[in-house]
DNA sequence: CGAGGACTTGAGCCAGTTCAACTCATGTGG
DNA sequence: CCACATGAGTTGAACTGGCTCAAGTCCTCG
């Protein structure tokens, strides 16, 4: 078991190569700061983090595991609209109550902030608020595609770019090995899988299945699919050449 | 018709008065500023200001009309990810090319800003920048209910909703008079409506029909609907007793 | 006046939901 | 250590909301 001093010293670490985006490339005062601020904190998956229309006692960064940012009407039906990953930034500032509820979809760490600190870094920074407009102008783009896959695209089209997406944006581990199968890591459950994708569990399920029998995939369980036939799942997915693995020449210039 | 110089007071008097984003609450040196790099364009509707990935030339506030942000799938399918109304800003700053189409979704009055000389408004005061930042945390919450609305509403729950919105967001004027009728103004047309609801023209004109028939709204034409029964249009919204017109009194405090 | 666009209406169909049953894997208490 | 409950995932069958296609009206504009 680590004591407190070890998770301290992995938070740092964390943030120091993570990637934090709060930590990544300011200048170092900031950075101290920063550090300085920090605290890790771990979760259990379906913990509540912040609960809708509470108070946000701080923010920060995703080190590990996923978070869910969903909303739940009145009637009980619950929407995902937006999933954290490593690295992504949670909360809000200068807000004083969540719009959305903030839940561990898995075991997370997350390095956070007292808000009320974070922002004073903020006013006395402009730089790192700079970054963290930019940011937040990355998840307004990734909320956008959301939006996109919900409002046009079928069940097929929607798993498979998600199934695109959690292969982008799994840590390197799981695809380095240039000879290793191309394995994708599914990090929640089918049922979180249906808020954030519009649909239902059995939807998901059937689709899943059908792909495997396609031979466009192989399902290893039901977390770790194994990609057999990545164009297929690009064409499937709705979106056709564009987005990920990319001809790497002109692609640094198209991003922002 | 206006000569160029008329047109640049109305700027000026619209920026001043009508709380675009930019210039709404900032110290009058960036006011100052502001007002010097900012021209007026007027669009009539369908023209395209920014296309998809394009360069963003200039960013702005919407004076008059609205704006849609959309975006376009390989197969020609459209979505329409956001709608701009009077006091939204477009464009994004700090990003070379959009990733989504800007377009007049009706003849609209831009207040444009050169991007270049924007950003470097904000590299010269923080103040605007923090601004700019709380109005892009709006519109990700903006985006983030259209989520919700296009994951797991009914059409006829998106219709509902939808209207509320415009109703809450059209300007005093068609509500003012405490005696008069309660008219929301459609302001754009029902395909933009199908393609920012993920629907078709023929669901929305049957449901809208079907709250007629039901005594919730008059159809005066099809851009003027008289909201005959508030509490029904609420409750067919799904989001209840919620959002608009609310009990004046804890309200504040709940609201960012 | 004719063409074209916006909106409405009807009829049939289908993707995806709902409901229900079943299989596993995991965990709990006697 | 087993009996049992619980939850995640899968599968089948029936149903339906909303889509598609087609035809119609009305209005605007050249």
């Amino acid at each position: 078991m680590l004591v407190y001093s070890d998770i301290q010293t992995i938070a740092l670490d964390h943030c120091a190569s993570l990637g934090c985006s709060a930590c990544h490339g300011v200048a170092s005062e900031i950075k101290r700061e920063l550090q300085r601020l920090s605290r890790i904190k771990r979760y259990s998956a379906g913990e509540v983090i912040v609960g809708e229309q509470e108070e946000i006692p701080f923010v920060g960064n995703v080190v590990s595991g996923v978070l869910r940012m969903q909303m739940t009407m009145l009637d009980g039906r619950q929407q995902i609209v937006g999933l954290l990953m490593p690295s992504d930034m949670f909360g809000r500032v200068f807000a004083s109550v969540s719009h959305v509820s903030i839940e561990a979809a898995t075991p997370v760490t997350l390095c956070c902030y007292n808000r009320a600190s974070f922002e004073g870094l903020l006013a006395r920074f402009p730089e790192l608020e700079h970054k963290l407009l930019i940011s937040i102008q990355d998840e307004l783009r990734a909320a956008q595609d959301c939006i996109i896959l919900l409002g046009c695209q079928s069940v097929m089209e929607r798993i498979a770019t998600f199934l695109l997406i959690v292969r982008r944006r799994s840590p390197a581990s799981s695809r380095s090995a240039s000879g290793t199968a191309d394995v994708v890591t599914v990090p929640i459950s089918r049922r979180d899988m249906a808020a954030y994708l519009g649909t239902t569990v059995e939807s998901i399920s059937r689709s899943i299945q059908e792909m495997a029998r396609d031979g466009v995939l192989r399902i290893i369980d039901p977390q770790h699919l194994e990609i057999l036939d990545e164009r297929r799942l690009l064409l499937l997915s709705g979106r056709g050449e564009a987005e990920p693995d990319m001809p790497p020449a002109d692609r640094q210039l198209r991003i922002a």
